[in-house]
RNA sequence: GGGGCCGUCGUCUAGCAUGGAUUAGGAUACAUGCCUGGGGCGCAUGCGAUCCUGGGUUCAAAUCCCAGCGGCCUCACCA
């Protein structure tokens, strides 16, 4: 057994699979840079699988494309208080151009809403222009102190940013529920991560925010990661940007806007959900190889049905745009094959040997619980279809079994504090609204409120900090 | 930014406590040839290391000291 694979178990030492997992499989590699991550193809894949999707649903609800430029003038991130306060920790400067100094220094984006507020001022005239809704796919920069962690904190990361205006309030919150629900759909069914959706508390909003939603989901270790946030951004920056339109009224009014992102951290949360001990598992939807086809030889046995086979069947998977590889490499065994895509998380295998060719059939291995059947040539291209399905819906289902077993709800602070120290994860606590009682917790317990739920619950009992009346019930968790 | 741990062929690692004799050793990967093939095959040959970087101590540094860089864990902050 070489070091080939991964050599940690996930239950044993979660950080150290991970990084195993995700250097192994080859979905990234650290950059020469600090900080910094490069993201190989078979990770890369997924992103674009993402994008794909991404851009279907926003295309098709009148949302476009553009680039606006990675460089903000200092002015622009300055003229919106609270956001400039927020970003600044951790913004890269460019003050040198050659080797002459800037007059005034450039912004490395941290995030693009003042430059394209900027432009949204000059391009909005009239009600006619609205809702203008623009989305971009672009890297983004935040110079963080703290140590890499491939896919989930790099300095660099990509992302989309969805940018809207409107003529009026409703509508802008009916467009950061449209985003929030979008990303759902992406989150859960294509990626199959569960999520709770709900609003964040004032201490965690957007900087600049009126409030934020976000959807949020517990990893296997019990730490909450953000899978996606929108924002309802109100006038704040419309204000600042002087972003008008002249109303059909004839009067001047500002807009209503909103945006929203989701990040190359969905890919971390994929891995970390789904891996096994063997390595990757891919939900079908987003796989860049959902089947791989293993030729078994056998001293020259039947070699030329063998290949006419796997051949055949590669063609009619292709044929049904199910993405599949045919492994026919010789220098390999059948048995280091499976390892190596196991560690891939490719969802489905089929095998064709000697045994297969005289049966009539083929084998089909399922990556994610390992079930192997025996499928005749007349149902291989079906069952691979349903099969893929079944994998997908599986995965979806078992992550949420995960989920709902990591959320406690906790009635007593001492409770609470078992729980974070514990087996972590979603703690739901009873809360009175006051920033005093989130601020202690966080200081005494490291966990912060992660999400106040759309679903409300009736409070059971009072503030699980202070006792006082509670106003909700909202999930708490130490988060990535 | 704070604290802890770490850095030797592509990868994993021995050597480092007690400086000198290993030509810096092994495994794996890679290349070539043969042989194999239903769960990481075997044999042979070959290729492969600025011992992270820069200083210092010393007759002598992979080994000791200092600084820097990078990684991992952890705390504060974030997607």
């Amino acid at each position: 057994m070489s070091d080939t694979g991964v050599t940690v178990k996930k239950c044993q030492d979660f950080s150290e699979w991970y990084v195993q997992v995700v250097l192994k499989a080859e979905l990234a590699d650290y950059a020469p840079v600090k900080g910094c991550m490069i993201i190989r193809p078979d990770a890369y894949a997924v992103w674009e699988k993402i994008q794909e999707i991404v851009n279907q649903k926003i295309k098709a609800t009148g949302h476009r494309n553009a680039y606006f430029p990675m460089f903000i003038p200092e002015a622009f991130l300055k003229s919106e208080a609270e956001h400039f306060a927020g970003f600044t920790p951790e913004v890269a400067w460019i003050t040198m151009g050659g080797d002459t100094p800037l007059e005034e220094k450039l912004a490395v984006r941290p995030t693009s809403e003042t430059i394209m507020y900027s432009m949204y001022a000059k391009w909005i005239r009239s009600w006619r222009d609205l809702p203008l809704k623009i989305n971009q796919w672009c890297n983004i920069v935040r110079w963080e102190t703290k140590a890499t962690r491939l896919f989930l904190r790099t300095r660099e990361f990509l992302w989309q940013e969805g940018h809207t205006a409107h003529a009026t309030a409703e509508e802008a919150d009916a467009e950061v529920m449209w985003a929030l629900n979008m990303y759902k759909d992406v989150v859960e069914n294509y990626l199959a991560i569960p999520v709770v959706l709900g609003t964040k508390s004032d201490s965690e909003k957007f900087a600049g925010a009126n409030y934020t939603t976000a959807l949020e989901s517990i990893m296997p270790d019990g730490k909450a990661l953000q899978m996606g946030t929108s924002h309802n951004l109100g006038q704040h920056f419309a204000k600042v940007f002087d972003v008008k339109y002249i109303g059909e009224d004839k009067q001047d009014h500002y807009v209503w806007q909103t945006s929203w992102g989701i990040t190359t951290r969905l890919i971390g949360a994929m891995i970390m959900v789904h891996g096994d001990d063997k390595g990757l598992i891919m939900p079908p939807k987003v796989a860049p190889i959902q089947v791989v086809i293993v030729p078994i030889p056998f001293k020259g046995l039947e070699a030329e049905a063998i290949a006419a086979k796997t051949k055949e069947i590669q063609d009619s998977l292709r044929a049904k745009c199910i993405s599949v590889t045919l492994d026919d490499r010789t220098e390999y065994t059948p048995g280091w094959k499976f390892n190596q895509w196991e560690l891939k998380g490719v969802p489905l295998r089929i095998e064709i040997g000697p045994r297969d060719i005289k049966n009539g059939q083929c084998v089909m291995v399922r990556r994610d619980n390992g079930q192997k059947a025996f499928v005749k040539n007349e149902d291989i291209i079906a069952t691979a279809e349903k099969l893929l399905g079944d994998i997908q819906d599986s995965m979806l289902e078992k992550a949420r079994a995960i989920l709902a077993d990591k959320t406690t709800l906790v009635a007593t602070y001492d409770e609470f504090k078992q729980v974070v120290e514990g087996k972590g994860g979603f703690i739901k606590a009873a809360w009175c609204n006051s920033p005093e009682c989130e601020a202690k917790i966080k200081e005494e317990t490291g966990a912060t409120i992660r999400i106040r739920p759309f679903q409300k619950e009736e409070a059971h009992t009072g503030c699980v900090y202070c006792g006082k009346e509670a106003k909700e019930v909202v999930y708490f968790a130490r988060s990535y």
